[in-house]
RNA sequence: GGAGGGGUGACAGAGUGGUCGAAUGUGCUAGUCUUGAAAACUAGAGUCUGGGAAACUGGACCGAGGGUUCGAAUCCCUCCCCCUCCGCCA
């Protein structure tokens, strides 16, 4: 959410920011709305002072022939009053419905461009593997290693579902627990958050209202979070949180749910796109400073390359064009693995900060130096996600037989060098 | 699923129609006292928002939304949330 009085005073660069993220929305009309909702609410204020003041001298006095000539006056006050508020709520509806869909401004690094199609290649790390064979797809190596069965997933779960087994459910262990020793270093507070969580932390965060569709819902009004942000943000909501404190950090553990509504035709196969998977996830709150935001910005990101870096996977980082941004980004950085069996570059995380746009929505505040309240600044980043990991992992430690070499930081998690027949 | 009890300021907790933005206690800030601290005493202090250069001033906020009333923290309705007990259950 952006502050009313901002959007008034810098329509122009709020405009701006919109189409760079190709998001429409009729900023004119907000602004139309807003001038109608402050011209009421000062109407209405005034009579509520009027009755105020006679309300006064209602209390105090007596039966006097005054008192009761006020009352019958302050009943027509009362009639105008309720008019004015009828008036009032249907500007006020139009103005919230307009409110949570205007976009946060993306930042001045952020490339131009519609689409992930556009995001820009801002660094690479690794040598792309080549295979002196064929190299196979992961989903090849992990059905003939017993890694995986796709087959008996769709039959249990539907489209996208999958068991990992033998290996391959040992290897998302030795993920988690190497990942939590890897970022555990960095100073997170761990933690496992609720993925069924209620409504207002994905308006919260951001997810609604115009990703209701990726979301699943239950009979109960409740929702499946695709993130471990959702949960983690909404913990803080309504929160004064002591500056001291700040940056808090989180390392939140979460199933995820995605219902990947229009992305039918899109990696049907395999473990890259499922409906259920989990993920360690990093969160920040921190002070309301841009610079401060940007900085941790770039050391989130950075945690994860290194971590990649740790397993030896080429990767290559991409900062994301103004349309492939959500409505509450500023900026987007998507790390994106090596993937040998389809050579391509695959997502595995993505790093963004908020400024103050989750947290104003979630009222999450911080007192600053001077004693002033102030919503605090958001971010969060993929620390690693499961089972995607696991298909650069296998790709691109494949070998001509089939077997699948260990990664040397894996070992001693998974107790083996070699997943073989 | 059944029965009951609740949601008031940073926290605890009073307040059942009028001068209540709200007693009191704790905590907080400043001062007095003290070498310093503690204790004691004194004073101050909520958040959001409109207007104003400021002093100041209008409005809103006692879970949310409606209603009754000249007037609602207080009465009525709906919803949300929390707690206790019973049942079921990993």
């Amino acid at each position: 959410m952006l502050d009313i009085k901002f959007i008034r005073e810098n329509l122009d660069i709020v405009k701006a920011g919109a189409k760079k993220k190709h998001i429409e929305i009729d900023l004119d009309r907000l602004i139309e709305v807003d001038t109608q909702r402050r011209g009421l609410l000062q109407e209405v204020e005034t009579l509520r002072a009027e009755q105020n003041s006679a309300t006064e001298h209602i209390a105090r006095g007596d039966d006097s022939p005054q008192r009761s000539v006020l009352i019958t006056e302050m009943r027509l006050v009362k009639e105008s009053l309720q008019k004015k508020e009828k008036e009032l709520e249907p500007v006020q509806r139009e103005w919230e419905l307009l409110m949570v869909q205007v976009p946060n401004l993306p930042d001045v690094s952020v490339p131009d461009g519609e689409s992930d199609e556009d995001n820009q290649e801002i660094k690479t790390w690794g040598e792309k593997k080549t295979f002196p064979f064929e190299a196979k797809s992961h989903i090849d190596l992990m059905q003939t290693l017993g890694m995986a069965d796709f087959e008996r997933g769709a039959k249990v779960a539907g489209f996208r579902g999958y068991f990992l087994k033998g290996d391959g459910a040992l290897l998302s262990f030795a993920v988690w627990r190497y990942a939590q020793d890897f970022f555990l270093k960095e100073g997170f507070i761990p933690m496992i958050v609720p993925s069924l969580v209620r409504r207002v932390n994905f308006l919260g965060t951001g997810y609604i209202p115009q990703g209701e569709d990726d979301l699943y819902t239950t009979q109960d009004g409740d929702y499946l979070a695709g993130t471990a942000e959702v949960g983690a943000m909404g913990y803080h909501s309504g929160d004064v949180v002591d500056v001291k404190d700040t940056p808090i950090k989180y390392l939140a553990f979460s199933p995820c749910f995605r219902r990947e509504a229009g992305s039918h035709g899109k990696d049907v196969k395999g473990l890259i796109r499922v409906h259920e998977f989990f993920k360690w996830e990093q969160i920040i709150l921190c002070e309301a400073s841009h610079e401060e935001s940007a900085r941790l910005h770039e050391w989130l990101n950075n945690n994860t390359e290194r971590f990649i870096e740790s397993l030896n996977i080429p990767y290559r980082t991409v900062i994301n064009s103004g349309g492939d941004l959500g409505l509450a980004q500023v900026k987007k950085y998507d790390i994106e693995l090596w993937v040998p069996g389809e050579e391509k570059y695959r997502e595995i995380s993505s790093a963004s900060y908020f400024h103050d746009f989750q947290t104003r929505r979630l009222n999450i505040r911080y007192k600053d130096k001077n004693g002033k309240l102030r919503f605090a600044h958001s971010l969060n980043a993929t620390a690693i996600p499961t089972p995607r990991i696991l298909v650069s992992i296998i790709e691109n430690y494949q070998q001509e037989d089939g077997s699948v070499v260990v990664p040397e930081v894996l070992r001693p998690y998974l107790g083996k060098d070699l997943i073989g027949k």
